[in-house]
DNA sequence: GATGAATGAGCATTCATTCAT
DNA sequence: CATGAATGAATGCTCATTCAT
């Protein structure tokens, strides 16, 4: 009964075609990246890519979701711990900029899909966003309940930190900054936000 | 001698060719979009276009241009009147919310460009963000002349306002926020920008 | 010694393969038709076909063989018994008639390869077009020995009458007869060919 | 203004695509002929054949209905000239067998297609069968004025003719019959059918 | 200059067949 | 024996680009 090993080797497979699909499509995009090639670097024949995704389309979204998955997961990592809001403010700037830095093709990948033209990619980048807003959104009520913050619309808000933390990372990167210098204005833009939200609801 | 006229025609049908571009691009990203059909909705031929411009790339990139200069002219006015920093940063809001609105084709290829994963297009796209950020810096750095406030990195600071407004807009528009909704968060977001940087330096 | 049951087994299964074979190349012809699915209708796994036939092309054939048989036994059975020849023929007529109805997906199977343009199929299908002819043959004989008729070249009035009864129910199904206006057609089908023979020859 | 040179090379280019189109599916069938290759034998780009036919489905339905035409012409000025019923039925036999010997492809990929299973192709071949039973009916019919013979199912008999006569010359050949051979038949088989429908009707 | 017919590189996908288990 | 995961050859079709008119 070799199902557990099968199972296994199926998954790891299933793997190294996502990260070399993910390779594939930042550095072309899309259209331009090759499926027979992506089948060939990730060590199977191109007709076995198929019988891991039913085209190239969906292997493109679940590509998507399984970077969703793990970004998340980095985020609620960084912001696992408690703190004051600006520390975790902080550390959310530092978790979007080592992402960024440690898994650049995923994060460039899915930041073209979000703000790129095809409806159905942009669809399931929103997905994740609204996920990345829920766990911003989260901690800003941690926050409130402690008293520390008084806010009127908290999506809105969670909105105005993203842009001001993933965002701002991406900007920053594109124009060539390092993620030294990007973490650096770590502790600036927490202030940034922080004050715009009104600190010291009391 | 119908110079003159010809240098005119030549000019509105270059022009035309730009608009349907954009249009098409806008719709359908850069390899999806057809040549051919950007030419027939020009009202040219299919190979007239390639009098007009080098190639797929090359027309894809002065229609980066000529979006580029469109919109830092809105951009421009939109600042050009004088006022306290506070309401020129909403002012900066609104003209991105409006941009983003009016111009919707020209505002998301933009942005689809810059944060997409083509080297060259997101180079073309760069040089552009290096001048919205420089007329942030200009207002910027007015203000700190008028003892408004008081900068350390300019640079830096005009990105993060940056980030703030511009993708602020941007993603609000990806979750599907209304233009109104934007526009509304225009003093918050003046606001705590102003509050990031640290006014009343004195 | 479970040999005989495992015979009897393996027999089972290949007529269940050959019978979901003429199936689907019935419907959708060889080249279109799908081994996979084959064999999934036949209820084993794709790589067990391949322990009763050779490979597709070869399964093919073999299904001609067994459709051969099947109507080759069918025929004769119609033309057991006695009778005058014009009794006979008016029989030949009804038994393809019935042969394209009953057993329809292996007539036009056949048919569409005797007819068809692939040379090693028509020729499989020319091997039964020989032994209907043989069959027909066989019953000019018997009436010219019986001093019925009087015929000079059997071959040539035998595959007459193949194309004034087989060719015409196919015809006429193409056509979308149906059986009961086509064996409505058998008594003057069989004095046609009667007379054209020149009957009464003594 | 090259109009009219211009069409008439455009019309060469499409007969030449439609012969090269008849070898071919001739040669291997609809799903095996290779559209690039058709395109090289006319000599043309692979790109063009796009230009003149919608796709390979379409490439293959027109052959279908040039073929057709062409035949069909063929079979008109056979039967054109006047003689006794019997001579025009020979005229039929003799008409049939030189198609098939001279344009051997068109022939038989008509036949083919007319008893092959795909629905489509069988469809488009019926169309012609049709005509040929009408030109079938109308010589039977003008014998009829002509007292030589009395019809009751015209539509039938001109079936029953069909069948005799090209089904004959089909079956003939797939046998390996020569040209010589089976035009050697026409006057039995126009005799075989002339007593069929029962001479002499007065 | 303007045109559009012609071109062919390029690629996603299918499916008969193999073979390790 | 039976299986089905893996394979890769094979191909219809699109569309940016060229160039004769």
């Amino acid at each position: 009964m070799p199902k557990i090993v099968d199972a296994q080797i199926r998954e790891a497979t299933r793997q190294r075609i996502l990260r070399e699909a993910a390779r594939e499509f930042a550095r072309l995009g899309f259209d331009q990246a090759n499926i027979n090639l992506i089948a060939e670097q990730a060590g199977i024949g191109k007709g076995t890519i198929y019988l891991y995704f039913e085209n190239k389309r969906a292997l493109f979204i679940e590509m998507l979701r399984s970077i969703a998955q793990s970004q998340l997961a980095s985020l609620r990592a960084a912001l696992a711990e408690k703190g004051t809001l600006q520390q975790r403010l902080e550390r959310l700037v530092l978790a979007f900029a080592r992402m960024a830095e440690e898994d650049s093709d995923s994060f460039h990948v899915y930041m073209s899909s979000l703000y790129g033209v095809n409806r159905a990619f942009q669809a399931e980048a929103t997905k994740q966003l609204h996920e990345y807003l829920a766990v911003i959104a989260h901690i800003l009520e941690e926050s409130q309940q402690a008293g520390e913050i008084q806010i009127e619309d908290v999506e809105m808000t969670a909105l105005r930190i993203f842009s001001a933390t993933e965002s701002f990372v991406l900007s920053a990167r594109v124009l060539g900054y390092t993620e030294q210098e990007i973490t650096r204005q770590a502790s600036v833009i927490a202030h940034q936000v922080l004050h715009g939200i009104g600190v010291h609801a009391g």
